[in-house]
Order: structure tokens, then sequence, then C-alpha cells
DNA sequence: TGCCAGGCAGACA
DNA sequence: TGTCTGCATGGC
């Protein structure tokens, strides 16, 4: 199916999207001056592209998978409402990331993946975890869709690391789909928690410290006020908030931006990821 | 060639 | 409770 959309480059930019570090399936294909993107999530694919009307976005993919796709890119979520509180503000490093990334929208991804994805991201680089999830689908599932617990869960940890590149990691994936495809652990039960039971829940598992279970609670889970703290961001609160200490900064930021901390934390991680690597 | 990356677990004080 | 270290490995 084709659904048409009206998105203005404020309320929706894949360029931006794309280079965020959420998501590592979409991608741009160029062909005869014309962009196309293409994003896979799970076993679901969509494929979409600006028209020559003005602000007009087509989206392709089965009937049946718009609702999913719909809920991906959070398109029922108003993002100017964030935007006009973070411009009514008086944080000139916030105000500058939003300007620098307009159109950034936070995805409700494939669980399963999602969990998979950060558990490999763990002291790693965005292109290497690209790498090696693109490899996991091509070994262990069709090329486009991701493996399932079931699968991943009959491999020696020796094979992952060897076939997809993931180091160390190997024992975290293949321990935690031992326990979804056995269903001692079901992830579709956090959707019922609150994201502070959902937090310490998450981090019984192996492998999931505060970081990765931010992440999988903001892109798998969507609790908007996950807010995922890494080196880039640990980078951005002693350089770009060193007239604050980390406490001041972390009461700060929950007073004035509660319900869409991970929305802001997504503006910040990208602007400073792009202005000192220049990627 | 060495440092770094969307960190975490385990040991130790 | 806080700090330190080892962990795989490819990009830069």
């Amino acid at each position: 199916m084709r659904q048409e959309l009206l998105l203005s480059p404020k309320d929706f930019n894949p360029n931006v999207i794309i280079d965020s570090g959420q998501v590592f399936r979409m991608k741009k294909i160029t062909c005869e001056n014309e962009e196309r993107f293409i994003a896979d999530s799970g076993n679901k694919h969509i494929e979409f592209y600006q028209t020559n009307k003005a602000n007009c976005w087509n989206f392709i993919c089965e009937a049946d998978e718009w609702e999913f796709w719909k809920t991906y890119f959070d398109f029922d979520n108003d993002y100017q409402q964030y935007n006009r509180i973070i411009e009514a503000s008086s944080d000139e490093f916030l105000k500058a990331a939003l300007d620098y990334s307009g159109g950034m929208r936070i995805l409700k991804q494939d669980l399963w993946e999602t969990y998979i994805s950060y558990l490999i991201s763990q002291n790693n680089n965005i292109k290497r975890i690209q790498n090696s999830i693109n490899k996991l689908c091509e070994k262990y599932a069709d090329g486009q869709s991701f493996p399932t617990p079931d699968i991943l869960a009959m491999l020696p940890a020796s094979d992952l690391m060897k076939e997809a590149s993931v180091g160390y990691r190997a024992e975290y994936i293949v321990d935690l789909s031992k326990k979804v495809s056995s269903g001692e652990f079901d992830i579709y039960d956090i959707f019922s928690y609150s994201y502070e039971d959902g937090f310490k829940k998450l981090q019984q598992i192996n492998g999931i410290g505060p970081k990765v279970a931010n992440c999988i609670l903001l892109y798998g889970y969507h609790f908007m006020d996950s807010y995922p703290i890494d080196t880039w961001m640990k980078k951005i609160i002693k350089e770009d908030y060193a007239y604050m200490t980390k406490e001041q900064y972390l009461s700060y930021i929950n007073g004035a931006y509660k319900g869409f901390l991970g929305y802001v934390q997504q503006l910040q991680f990208f602007y400073k990821r792009r202005k000192i690597s220049r990627i």
C-alpha cells in the first residue's frame, strides 16, 4: 500500500533520524537524483520518499503493517509542542541542538531487535553496531528480517563472535535469547510497568546496565522520560553545561523537560556528535 | 599505532 | 558505595 502524508521539515527529516544513532537499519539510496529511504524493523520493511508536492511524503509498505510504521515514526505525536518549550528556554546549547536537528523523531522500534541492538552497542561504535546487526540478519535470517530469539538461543556464543563480530557481547545475546525463547522472560510484560520498575527489571538481565536499559526503554518501549547517558552525554555535561554540577544539571533537565527527556537527549547527542566528528 | 566507541561485570578497598 | 580493570574489535 501507499500512504501519503504532509510533513514539514521541522516535523520529519529522515536525513537527521538516519544518523541519530537510535536506528541501525535505516538507509538512504540515491537513484537518478531521486532520494529514497528504506527501513527494516523486526520482520517489517518500508520505503519512503518525498514527492514533488511540497512537504508531501509517500510511504510504501504492506497494508497491515502501516499501523506499526505509523507508531514507529511516532506520527501521532506533535513534536512542535516540545520544540516550543525548548525555544522558549534560555538553554543556548539545547536551542542550537534543536536548530541543527530539525525533524528529529524518537522511533518506537521492534522490541526484540532493540534489545539485541543495544546489547551490541555497549563500548562499541555506530558503524560497527550496524555491521554486526546486518551480519546477524544475513547469517541467521533472510537478510531483511531480524533473527528470532529461538534462532539466536540455539547458537554457541563463539559462532556469534565469529560470524557477527559482536565480541564479548555474544554471551549476553545468547543468554537473553535463551531466557526469551524459553518463556522465562517476556519482553512484552514491561509495557505494563512504570518507567522506574522497567529500569530496575531490565538491569537484572546480564549485559544490561543503566545506559543500555535507558536506550531499550526509550527506543523500544517509548518511555519518553528515559535519558541515556553515554560517553557523548558525559562530554556534553562536562563541556557544554560546565557552569553547573552534574547533580544540578540532572535536576534542571528533569524539571524543565519532563515528559520528553528522551527527545531532548537525542537532540543533544546528535548535535554534539556531528559537531565534533563531522560525520 | 594507539585511541576510541550510545558500557558492563566483577574484584577490591 | 565508589573506583578500577578487563573485555573484542574495527574505524579513524
